[in-house]
Formats: structure tokens, sequence, C-alpha cells
RNA sequence: UGUCCCAUGGUGUAAUGGUAACACAGCGGUUUUUGGUACCGUCGUUCUAGGUUCGAGUCCUAGUGGGACAACCA
């Protein structure tokens, strides 16, 4: 039995000392909060894991709540996008909310602020609202429409919500104080109006919330008790305060707003609006290019569900900036796949081994263990024959002693296979090794028990057999961007900082067990990495994409 | 010329006034039919200055550095 103290973040903390002080166990609820506007990236993750997260741990339910308030920006295809992403995460909600399902109770709490004169309808443009605010360091003036009466603020919000107004005529305001050092106090629009259709209300509605007053009441009607969000609403915490101030009743639970820093990923963006750039733009096929953060992207990518989460749960969550390195994620992917993933042979970048002393037209179905880390992964069968493909890198016709691969005159294990031994090579014109002659060992082959299988031989290389082999497309990316973080210099745009090479795309030889692999299934094409296959695979040709390569300490030496 | 938030190894996070630790990354080694995995070892940390205290990474003050705030976006 463990004693040592479990340590909390400080989210934790935070719910741990409202359940000694203020709140029971069975009033704990939490929600994710997505805007339908794009799709979830790696930063979504981390706030999916941390609200679901809290849910399990504390056996509380946890809301998808649609953050739609903005017809013009949000679309069906985005709840469904943004479902589907929280569902593969593994993750199950209790109630599906939309703020939208809000609308009516929003607008009578709005009537009820106009009547205690709390809010007040605006006629000026959006540029003299904006005038009047002031600005951080100087005290924002009142609006001259800050006084009109009860009556001709509820007659003009009437003339909102019917569109009898014109869009934009009028917003309305909560009057609070233009001289609050937090600008969000100087009397923030709460309505304005929007003759557009709303993907789930249609056009019931002319007149639209704004985040400020949906969100903290939202989180009272769905009875939320801890609302997390990014560090950058702390200022909105004042505002989401007095909100709840003018509407909570006595003796119900007052939801509490507070504050995490968002996770920036390295060689990345992680903000929906740079991530659609890059699609608008062309530099990736779209939101789930595998190159992208985007916790689609990340799929097809090859990473699994468990390995994001691993991620998220692995690097915390705090209040400062940060950084965090993508060999953390790498770490986590390599981490899960190592365990499930079965090894297979490919070979990317080939040149042909011809086994001089192997007889022509036999093949040969030699056993192979499907994972070494799994003995229930079982083992399968690869064709050998005369002529093979070896990686061009794992042949040199000289080589000091930390080379353990082929060379003339020195024998390697094929994996799986027997052991041979390099005595010639051909050379094109221009000097290139265009064919490997070797000869083999007939008593070395693995598992058979002979004394000659047994020798240990430093090096084992994967191979695949030429006339069984299955060509494959290959994509193998490498890094969005060539900065750690390129969006951190305001002078330059993150674009300028676009990796030009981070997508590859070659044909590679693969053992023909390849073939009953479907969609997404993954496996180590082994000393080469994880690979997963992608959804443009069609009958004729499989396309595989590299999840993450094999840590590879061979080649920090070889240079 | 404001208000607010933040500051622990290269990175991220813990230490809840009482021996600064864990993971990743790096480096070295053992094992290995993957130069993978596993295992072992190693490097390296409390922004500065005061104060409170028997004792401060932790509390207080100031400084320094970083960040947020001037959408009818969320």
């Amino acid at each position: 039995m463990s004693e040592e103290k479990e340590s909390l973040n400080f989210i934790e903390q935070i719910i741990e000392d409202d359940l000694k002080s203020t709140h029971s166990k069975d009033a704990l609820c939490f929600r994710f909060p997505p805007e339908p506007n794009g799709f979830l990236h790696i930063g979504h993750a981390s706030s999916i894991c941390l609200n679901f997260g809290l849910g399990l741990r504390y056996d509380a339910p946890v809301n998808l709540r649609f953050d739609d308030t903005n017809p013009a920006k949000e679309e069906q295809r985005f709840v469904d996008a943004i479902k589907s992403d929280v569902q593969w995460l593994g993750f199950k909600w209790e109630k599906e909310c939309y703020a939208s399902d809000y609308f009516q109770q929003l607008y009578d709490w709005a009537i009820y602020l106009i009547k205690e004169g709390k809010a007040y309808v605006d006629s000026q443009t959006s540029e003299a609202i904006a005038e009047q605010k002031g600005t951080p360091t100087k005290e924002g003036v009142n609006s001259p429409f800050r006084d009109r009466t009860i009556q001709e603020n509820l007659a003009l919000f009437e003339q909102m919500k019917t569109g009898e107004a014109p869009e934009g005529a009028h917003v309305l305001r909560a009057k609070i104080d233009m001289k609050s050092t937090n600008m969000l106090m100087r009397d923030p629009v709460i309505y304005r109006t929007l003759h557009k259709s709303h993907h789930r209300t249609g056009t019931d509605w002319k007149i639209f919330p704004m985040y400020d007053w949906t969100h903290g009441e939202s989180d009272y009607i769905e009875r939320v008790s801890h609302s997390f969000c990014t560090l950058e609403f702390l200022p909105h915490r004042e505002l989401y305060n007095w909100f709840l101030d003018q509407i909570h009743e006595e003796g119900t639970l007052r939801p509490k707003q507070r504050e995490f820093a968002r996770r920036n990923l390295s060689h990345t963006v992680v903000s929906k609006r740079k991530l659609a750039r890059l699609v608008e733009d062309g530099v990736v096929t779209g939101w789930d290019d595998p190159r992208m953060p985007t916790i689609s992207g990340l799929r097809r990518r090859g990473y699994t569900p468990e390995s994001i989460r691993n991620f998220a749960d692995g690097i915390g969550v705090g209040k400062r900036d940060n950084l965090i390195d993508v060999s953390r994620l790498e770490f986590s992917v390599r981490d899960h796949l190592n365990k499930v993933a079965d090894r297979v042979m490919a070979v990317l970048d080939p040149v042909k081994v011809v086994i001089t002393n192997y007889p022509e037209n036999e093949t040969e179905w030699l056993d192979a263990e499907n994972n070494q880390e799994d003995e229930a992964a079982g083992s399968r069968k690869v064709p050998f024959s005369r002529e093979l493909y070896i990686e061009k890198e794992d042949f040199r016709e000289e080589a000091n002693k930390k080379f353990f691969r082929l060379k003339l005159g020195k024998e390697v294990r094929l994996k799986n296979a027997y052991i041979i031994k390099a005595e010639s090579c051909i050379k094109d014109e221009n000097g290139e090794v265009i064919e490997i002659h070797c000869t083999y060992d007939p008593d070395s082959r693995s598992g058979s028990g002979t004394e000659a299988s047994m020798r240990k031989v430093k090096g084992t290389l994967h191979w695949v057999s030429i006339k069984d082999a299955l060509p494959v497309e290959v994509r193998l990316y490498d890094r969005l961007f060539t900065e750690a973080a390129p969006d951190a210099n305001k002078e330059v745009d993150f674009m300028e900082y676009v990796n030009p090479n981070s997508l590859e795309v070659i044909t590679g030889y693969a053992e023909p067990s390849l073939k009953e692999l479907q969609v997404e299934d993954k496996v180590q094409f082994q000393r080469l990495g994880y690979f997963t296959v992608d959804k443009d695979t069609t009958a004729d040709k499989m396309v595989f994409n590299k999840t993450v390569g094999l840590r590879d300490s061979w080649a920090k030496l070889d240079d």
C-alpha cells in the first residue's frame, strides 16, 4: 500500500478546497465549451482531457457545450467534427448542450437587466463606441445614450429583436463603469443584431448574445460548478461574476471561472485562426492533413487516443507561458505504439541484393514474430527468395567497426531469415552501388535451432523479397515549421517559417502481409518507425503515413 | 504611462513553511535476431534584493523579466 501523498495540480487543489468548504461532491459538474467554428487541435485535447479527466476523477458529469452565439462563423459540420473528435479521444459527455438552447432565457434575463436599469440600448456606430471605450491607460467616457429611459430601451430592444431595426443599428450594453481599469467592465456589449441564419435556430433570432453574457449564464443554467478556461479569459472573470451577481438566486449553485495556461507545442501553431490560414493558403491539404496539430490530423498521422491522453496528462496544467517540445508528444506515441503495433518489414530506399548460392525460382516462407513486446500478437509468414531489397544505407563497401551493417567480406543477420555475407557489388557509371552479391549460410535460418542459427552477428537488417514485394506509397513528414515558436515574433508573419520540406512522398517495398491492413491500422516498419494506413489507400495502391521514427542513436553518430 | 497574471534544470510539471523531485530531451553503459524496447548510471534547477520566521521555492515588499487587456469574435 502506497502511503505517499498524491500531488495535485492547482486545478484539483481548487476543487479539493471547495469540497472542504462550499461544495458537496455531488454538486461538481464540468464542461468543455468549444465554439463550432473550426476543428479541434492538440491544445483543445489538453482542455478536453483536463475537464473530462476531472469528471472521471470526481465521478462528476461533464457537458459538451457548443458556444454557438455567432452564426457568421459557426457551422454544423464543425459541430459534427468536434463530437467525433471528443468521442475518438475516448470521452463521454453527460449532456450535449448548445448556448443557442438558452437564447430565450438569456433574452428574458436581458429584459430584466433593462428593467433594473442595468442595461441600455446604444445607437452609435461600433467605431464611436470603441472610441469612447478609451484605452487600457485612458478612462472611457459615457455614451450619449447611456441614460435612455427604461421604456425607450425596452422599445428599441424589441425592434432589434424583431428585425425592424436595421442590422447594426443598435446594440444592448450592460451599464457598469466606463472608468473601470478593466476594459471589459466599460459597458460591454451584450447583444448585437445579426440578420443571418444560425445553424440551429435558423432565422428565429435577429439578436445574438455576446460571449461574456452567454458563457457564465450557460454555466449557471447547467449548474456547472467549475468553469475552466484559458488565461486570456482571466480579465473576463470580473464580468463573469458581475453578470452572475445580477441573476444568481440565493441557494443555487454559483459557477466559478478559473483559468489555466494554454499549452503551446513547439514547431507548430495552436490557434484555430492560424491553422485555418494553413488550410486556406494550401500549405496543407486540409484540417486533417497529417502535419496538422489538429486532433483529426494527429489521428490521420497515426496517433492513438491513448497517446494523446497520456501526453495531456503528462504535461500537466499550469499558469505560466509554456512551449512544450514536440519530442514529448512523439515520446507518448512511441511509448504506446511500441506496445501495440505489429513489427513488419518494408524497405523505403532499396538496393538489390542477390544471394548467389540460393536457388533461383525458390520461395521459402519464414516465421516472423509480430511483436516481441506482446506474445499474444502471434506470428506470420514472410517470403524469402534469391533477390531481395535492403536499405541503401545498410550497405557500405567498407566502413569502420562502428558500422554494424553490411560491408564487403562481412556478415549480417537478415531479420527472421539467414546470415549473409557480402562478396561483391556492382556500381553504375556514377559509382552508385546498384547490386550487392552475397552468399548465405543455409544452416543459419532463424529459429531453426542449429548452431549456425545461434551465431552472434552484430548487425541485423530488415529486407523484403523483390518478387513478392508490395509497392506502397509512403508519406514522410517533417515539422511544419522551421522555428520552435513560429508565432513568437510579432514582427514576422508565422507563415515565413513554414518548412517547405515538411512532406516527402516515396515508393517503398513492403512484405506482402501488409495487404491485409485496414485504414488507420498501425505497424512498425522494423528499424524505421511507426506507420499507419492512410485513408487515401485504394484497391491498387496502399498509402502509409509515417507517424514517427524510432529513436535512432546511430543517426547521431553517423556524421 | 494604468490594471491584472506569471517566474523551479534545456523543456514541462511536483514539492501544500521543514532533505528541491519526477518525466521528456541530452550524455554514458548493460541486454538485444530492430543501433528499437527494457534496465542501470549521469548531467543539470528555485529571477534579483530586502523582510517575516528557529527554518522560505513556498509568506510580505520592491525591482527585473515575460504575458494579458483598447472585436457589434470566442
